[in-house]
DNA sequence: TCTGGGGTCCTAGGACCC
DNA sequence: TCTGGGGTCCTAGGACCC
């Protein structure tokens, strides 16, 4: 295959970051959009949390109620969808020029494949710096990007150096860069394979590239063959645009556990209601629904 | 710590077909 | 009577992503 040069592109603390903008107030201070804490007693998880929270140690998907004990001074905004939505658009719109091909990855991140406007790596960085400052110049929001060629090590560079970061990975660099590394930091390696390879004794990625591929042939199966070109970083997949959706869910968790039939027939009357709005304003038809519950001990089942 | 809500993709097993 | 091998499609569950 040709030698490509793909950049991943990823907002800094996106929520909070356009809650700041549009309300200076918050400047400086720590700031944490998810479920409301209610005192430290709030069901739910924090969506992004800013530097300033970061610093007491909050962080992305953990319980609000935890958030709260570590930082009860913060202000905690609920979500506005809506906004962020608008934003994102007008950023991705941004970054889509600067790309051959491009693929938006959820609501603030993008890969961009550069390759045909860009030969070599100090063209890329160039061009790298032009799209964080026209973002900032049209958004007053800051990214950052990560470039390498393929998405893989470019999705792990752009975490490298964060907020405003801007890290190039040279082909030549890639095994340096990348074998100091835990695991978790690779594409598709969570808790679970995480836990997994623990046990096998491997911790970081330098660790799993060193492996004997048989092992996690045999333990992961095919998905073992990818963690350990994985931990090459070799990555084949193209930079894709997205296609229409396949699903269109909703759901929700009532504030209180519950078996009471009405309430959990109205509950799902209400959410049912929302995803047959959302379908046929986009004009789509279904063929299957699924009906999903959780309990309390989080088991969860689903039924199609 | 006690776990939201929106998605995608993969795998195993079963029904069914020729 | 009990049975192969190839294939498709579907469902349930789970891992992972933001």
């Amino acid at each position: 295959m040709k030698a490509r040069i793909i950049f991943h592109l990823d907002m800094d603390h996106f929520y909070t970051a356009v809650e700041t903008r549009e309300n200076p107030a918050l400047s400086g201070k720590p700031v944490i959009v998810g479920a409301n804490p209610k005192g430290g007693h709030g069901r739910g998880v924090v969506s992004t949390s800013n530097y300033e929270a970061r610093k007491a140690g909050v962080r992305s998907g953990m319980p609000i109620s935890h958030a709260w004990k570590m930082c009860p001074e913060a202000f905690y905004l609920p979500p506005n969808f809506p906004l962020y939505i608008q934003v994102s658009n007008e950023i991705m719109s941004i970054a889509r020029k600067y790309a051959d091909k491009f693929e938006q990855w959820g609501i603030d991140e993008a890969f961009l494949d550069t390759s045909s406007k860009v030969k070599r790596f100090e063209e890329a960085e160039a061009l790298a710096k032009q799209l964080k400052q026209e973002i900032y110049e049209k958004q007053h929001l800051t990214c950052s990007i990560g470039v390498s060629l393929n998405k893989l090590v470019a999705k792990i560079a752009s975490d490298y150096q964060k907020p405003n970061g801007l890290t190039i990975v040279k082909p030549e660099e890639i095994a340096k860069f990348m074998h100091p590394l835990a695991v978790r930091k690779l594409l598709w390696v969570g808790r679970k394979t995480e836990e997994k390879l623990k046990v096998l004794g491997i911790a970081t990625i330098g660790d799993l590239a060193r492996c004997d591929p048989a092992v996690l042939l045999e333990t992961f199966g095919v998905t073992g063959t990818q963690l350990y070109l994985s931990a090459q970083g070799v990555d084949c997949s193209e930079v894709e645009e997205r296609t229409e959706a396949k699903s269109i869910s909703h759901e929700t968790t009532f504030e209180d556990d519950t078996s009471d039939k009405l309430t959990i027939a109205q509950a799902l009357d209400a959410i049912s209601e929302e995803v047959s709005k959302e379908a046929q304003e986009q004009n789509l038809f279904f063929k299957t629904v699924t009906i999903k519950v959780r309990f309390r001990n989080f088991e969860t089942h689903t039924w199609s």
